[in-house]
DNA sequence: CGTTCGCACATCGTATACGAAATATCCAAT
DNA sequence: ATTGGATATTTCGTATACGATGTGCGAACG
């Protein structure tokens, strides 16, 4: 009873103020892979005392973004080609299949699919890769969003995260934003159309693609 | 330099003590589902104070294991049914594809084979619920563990973490594990003959099977 | 008698203090 | 000049203290 009549302006944590902060500047790349992060630096810098910041990197720790090692600090995770190989793996192999249940149970209709639509547009009108990442993250969520799995959905969420450490290694080798923007329609529109598989199929060749494009000439295996 | 001649007993940090306690416990059943963990009470209990507790039950939390709300306490995950079908829908798309690739990679010759029919031997001697259950853990986690893919190990360890916490919940329904057991049997049988998709199969038909027998109106893929 | 207000308790979130481990620095001895 | 080791510094790990927040029970009031 007696709840606030005003929805209570969700006074986050601390903790939850620097996980959010540090995150946010590590999948931006403002806080690069390798990056140190001593816990009194930033304990200082964001204002805060060291208990929220080690809450936060544990908790980053855990999302596979922060590498800890006792007495020697925390750091911003370093990917190598395995780790990124990895990850497109293990994408390759379920966001397919969420996106074919997704539309499979939500048809056309979903409120996802406008947002997956904005997230188009939004990333059409970036000019920085880092927000052009972000929007192009929030597409990709949007089509598996509706799987119907809350645990899958969790699952590519980090996985997704991962991907923004990797995108810091190729940024540098091909840019082809355009190309995949076009596959980014293409999925889009098979959606919209309904059809499951052919959505399904086109999103696991636009993430194959993309490993071929990055990674397939330099990997020697 | 001058490392430590003797391989360093390897002091565990008291974040890891506790977490080890506290996720063994978890696992075996010896803190149910909805039992609540209380920061001071596990401190004194467990000799610490608050900090490593916290530590651990921050990283558990992030596993999935327990459940955190602010200024309210932490709780053992309860599992729904509907928690406990993500758990195995994943485990279907995941689990079996693992063990094809580490069957055509290791052929029959890797010494995890060796190690799951230890465990197979060691579930077979057990009489305790929690012990068996433990060492089929270790069966499965043999299986996939050679698939290539560390990461895919890591995601498939943490659903197998939350597949004793269903248990918790099923331990009740039907206890069938000598069915198991054979099922276990023949799928270290195809493994050990280097057929990986007639494993990769059978690895999915019990997968199906557990689900269909502890909770019947599931949908299959 | 039911409802509501308020206070006391329980528990968490954060800050601060201190000891432990690792690394860097510097000086002496060869 | 180089090497070895002792020391200083940095950084982390843990303990403790304190303020913030939610919860429950009892008393006052209608």
């Amino acid at each position: 009873m007696s709840n606030a009549v005003v929805p209570s302006v969700a006074v986050p944590s601390r903790t939850e103020a620097v996980l959010d902060a540090l995150k946010h500047a590590i999948l931006t790349g403002g806080l690069p892979p390798g990056q140190s992060l001593v816990e009194n630096e930033l304990a200082t810098q964001m204002g805060v005392s060291k208990t929220p910041v080690r809450e936060a990197l544990k908790t980053l720790a855990g999302a596979g973004l922060v590498t800890m090692s006792p007495y020697k600090g925390a750091t911003v995770r370093t990917v190598d080609d395995v780790l990124a190989h990895s990850v497109y793996d293990i994408r390759l192999l379920l966001e397919p299949e969420a996106l074919r249940r997704a539309v499979a149970a939500d048809g056309s209709a979903s409120a996802h699919w406008r947002s997956a639509a904005d997230a188009l547009d939004r990333a059409d009108q970036c000019t920085d890769r880092a927000d052009r990442s972000l929007a192009n993250r929030d597409f990709h969520r949007a089509l598996y969003l509706g799987c119907g799995n809350e645990l899958m959905v969790g699952i590519l969420d980090g996985l997704r995260d991962q991907t923004a450490l990797v995108s810091a290694v190729v940024w540098n080798r091909t840019p082809s934003w355009e190309q995949e923007a076009t596959e980014h329609r293409a999925i889009l529109d098979a959606v919209l159309a309904g059809s499951a598989e052919r959505a399904a199929t086109l999103l696991h060749s636009h993430i194959a693609a993309f490993v071929e494009r990055n990674f397939g000439k330099a990997r020697t295996s």
